[in-house]
DNA sequence: ATATCTGCAAATAATTTGCAGAATG
DNA sequence: CATTCTGCAAATTATTTGCAGATAT
């Protein structure tokens, strides 16, 4: 009954790799991100996690690591409260979010800002090792009345 | 001695108009404000602020206040703490910033998101009234060593 | 006058940290 | 067994709020 996805099981490889242990909490930490498809809030999947809930100082602790592992993205949605999201493809899976300002819906974005015109920022400013968020914000079709 | 930039006394009677009241705190900030090149925090402000400095929680609400009105525009850096800006032009002033990872400089770009991009992501979606955030990422050259 | 502020102190919220015992590789 | 976690409780940090007295218009 315990069918653990593919994923959470190449995720869970990745962390022994590093030299972390695989904990019943980051186990279901993992589990329950492979089935979100928008960053989720630590607060929430604090709330999520089954029964067995784990303490809300280990969730944070876990997301940071995840974080510094590059395993997960963090976003900021301008709230002042961290999302999160798995990072599925390795190399990127690089996207933006549509964010409703009125009902917080969340659309995932593919267009991304001209990677010629961010090379020329980082250039005329002699910066290296750039990258960028971008997030929209607008009202979606729902709460146009 | 007490020479107000013309700007600080054209933002008062913006506040004026919109039945706020021109206080000693409110001046303060505002002049402080205008002399700043970057986004700033609130607890920065709080601490330039001269001698007779008011109260931390009135900052907070007088940034919040002049955010309302548009006459400030606040930004996230990504590190949990909000940082405001004068908005220079009543229109726009719109940009963006280029942060270094390594020191936290700040340079103003003005390189923005492709507007006609940015309306085909709104029509795409249904959206409408969309707008967005960015900032770049990277380390100066001063941090490359 | 009167609506709008401000200081102060206390309340929320998000996130971090120290520590001793528990679990993983 | 050694290293790396976890729970728990307490500490931090950012930001908000209630209230009574002060101030701008």
């Amino acid at each position: 009954m315990k069918r653990q996805s593919q994923q959470v099981n190449r995720l869970a490889g990745q962390l022994r790799e590093q030299s972390r242990k695989v904990t019943g909490p980051r186990r279901a930490i993992l589990e329950l991100l492979s089935q979100q498809r928008h960053p989720v809030s630590i607060r929430r999947i604090h709330g999520l996690m089954s029964d067995s809930s784990c303490d809300l100082a280990t969730v944070y602790r876990s997301m940071k690591m995840l974080d510094r592992l590059g395993m997960v993205k963090r976003f900021d949605f301008g709230d002042g409260v961290a999302r999160y999201e798995l990072n599925r493809h390795a190399d990127g899976g690089h996207h933006h979010h549509l964010i409703c300002t009125a009902c917080a819906k969340v659309v995932e974005i593919e267009e991304c800002f001209p990677s010629e015109l961010e090379e020329k920022i980082a250039a005329g400013n002699g910066f290296t090792r750039i990258t960028h968020k971008l997030e929209f914000f607008g009202v979606c079709p729902k709460c146009q009345e």
